[in-house]
DNA sequence: GCCATATGCTTCGGATTCGAAGCAACTGAA
DNA sequence: TTCAGTTGCTTCGAATCCGAAGCATATGGC
């Protein structure tokens, strides 16, 4: 119908500042934190959590760089990071050789629950402190759908499709 | 109540999971659209879109970094990036003989100009889409409020330096 | 079997980022 | 004035990040 607008209304360009700055300026002071508690990036952090999260403790590097948002080479150079620091084993997978297995450690669970008392008090502080109970939730509700959208949604031009430099140069 | 337990509930992770995950996903394809259609980082389209926003077109240094969440030293090498680029102009403030005025140029409206209305689809493919108008209005409330109380919290204990700011000084 | 293509990961090169240290200009107080 | 402390920006070194290219394995069609 509306065939896209060139550009937005108060409430869009609200909606959109507040969650840049939003997530920018907490994802600053938890880096600190995580910096000071446990040596770790917050892109490491996301990585611990998430191996931590899984029943068996592993994941493929494909799935984690796909958890994450992040590169497959950006992924390569922190699994090698955290190997290196005895957080987490990297194992050829015995279905598929190409396959590398991340598994966390013991050591790795314990950087976990060292930094985490922290984390979630920069939460509350920073996030939590100034929002209602129905606030999180409501809040949960519709970023999680946009997730969810975004997620399921193909990026533009992530086809390999030709690119036709048509252009003088 | 803010008596700061040791986990998160449910709705909490579920909120501060789809905060990031959204902004990053929705940085993310911002990113690759920018970078086509005008070569420009995101940091550096913020910083473009600041000025542009701004009534005489120029800010401090320090002001751009603060509004952008962005360290002092990444803006410099950013300012002098667009600066090369003819995007923007430098120059030392007349007042203040330290402080520099950063100014974007015509060339530099126009790149935003070239870049906007693509900003502006992906923005409504991917974030506004799945969402109503009164979510979109929730969503700029909630966040706001969230944003506004970050921006007002000093960082927790990364203050080396005495900040005492004696109001009526 | 044999080849073309797809998939999973790594290497490589270059760009971007930050914190700490440094320099220069301002401020306030004695 | 003179000095100490503050503020604004830059330089420096090192870490982190990405995309493109590369390598090896897997899979399907013949």
């Amino acid at each position: 119908m509306t065939s896209s607008p060139s550009s937005l209304d108060a409430a869009q360009l609200g909606a959109y500042f507040a969650l840049i700055e939003a997530s920018s300026l907490l994802k600053h002071a938890v880096e600190q934190q995580l910096r000071e508690a446990g040596d770790l990036s917050y892109v490491q952090f996301q990585l611990l959590a998430t191996l931590g999260d899984s029943p068996t403790g592993s994941r493929r590097m494909t799935d984690l760089a796909d958890g994450v948002v992040y590169s497959r080479s950006g992924l390569t150079y922190q699994a090698q990071t955290l190997e290196k620091r005895g957080l987490v084993t990297r194992t050829p997978s015995s279905d598929d050789e190409r396959s590398i297995t991340v598994t966390i450690t013991e050591e790795g669970r314990a950087v976990l629950a060292g930094v985490f008392p922290g984390h979630v008090a920069i939460l509350g502080d920073l996030l939590f402190a100034p929002l209602s109970r129905s606030d999180i939730e409501t809040l949960a509700d519709i970023l999680g759908r946009a997730r969810d959208h975004m997620r399921q949604t193909p990026p533009r031009s992530a086809e390999p499709r030709r690119r036709r430099k048509a252009a003088g140069s």
